[in-house]
DNA sequence: CTCAACCTTCCCCTACACTGGAATGTCAAG
DNA sequence: CTTGACATTCCAGTGTAGGGGAAGGTTGAG
């Protein structure tokens, strides 16, 4: 499929898939004798992929080295592993981190739900925050 | 007090100060004959109101927003109430989503762990695409 | 008087993740 | 044969949340 095909399925633009190859998120797309990228349902599969980190809040960057573990296939399996057990960690604190926050979130919502008129007194700026 | 002092009140920088009353999150400080900013506590705490939302995940322009309706008299606490709905949400989702992405590379570690040559297998390895 | 520690404006720089647009090429339909 | 919707590369800009540092003014201490 060509590069809008591909870009459409995963929700993204073209110009976000070029960007990911520039990157190093996607191989180099096949060409076909016009010099289109050609994509496969992979590359779609490998696009949802990314999209899902984002969405997750995961950076490019993490992303990528999540997905070169991945692609190293035939790596010594010693070394993935490691590899594996940093990028564990890594998710493992982001998502305290995230839930930590939640927590906060959570407690500051639950006042501004309780507040009474008086705490909603402008000059107070929402002391609760 | 001059504008080091309300930044090392407000656990910040004079850089961010200047730039925050640039963004409209403060308003233009009074100066002083020399012609240096001069605040009073009422902006330490409108800064910190600032500090504590960015904690909480907020945007700038977010806090702009309740920072505005709050100087025009108006009780943001509704409006701040909705930001943190959804910002709880936001946070729920992305959680979730990094769960997801945690158990699969979970599931990678493990079966490298195993340490089989079928572990190293490519082919295995990409099967959660 | 000089020096350090402040302050001022000004402009540019950073990283991240795209996004826009120009100039050009390809291709199926009418 | 032309039109429109695709595609290509390359360069440049956007938005976020500030940070770096220059060139200069102000102030208190020694």
């Amino acid at each position: 499929m060509r590069i809008g095909e591909a870009a459409a399925a995963a929700g993204m633009t073209t110009k976000t898939l070029r960007f990911y190859e520039d990157s190093g998120l996607l191989p180099a797309a096949k060409r076909s004798s016009n010099g289109y990228r050609d994509y496969h349902d992979d590359s779609v599969a490998r696009l949802e992929f990314i999209r899902r980190g984002r969405a997750a809040g995961l950076a490019l960057t993490q992303i990528r080295e999540i997905l070169s573990l991945r692609d190293t296939g035939e790596a010594p399996c010693a070394h993935v592993q490691d590899l594996l057990s940093n990028q564990l960690a890594e998710l493992d604190h982001q998502i305290s981190e995230l839930m930590a926050l939640r927590s906060i979130v959570a407690g500051l919502h639950a006042t501004a739900a309780s507040g009474t008129d008086a705490s909603c007194d402008p000059e107070q700026i929402c002391s609760y925050l």
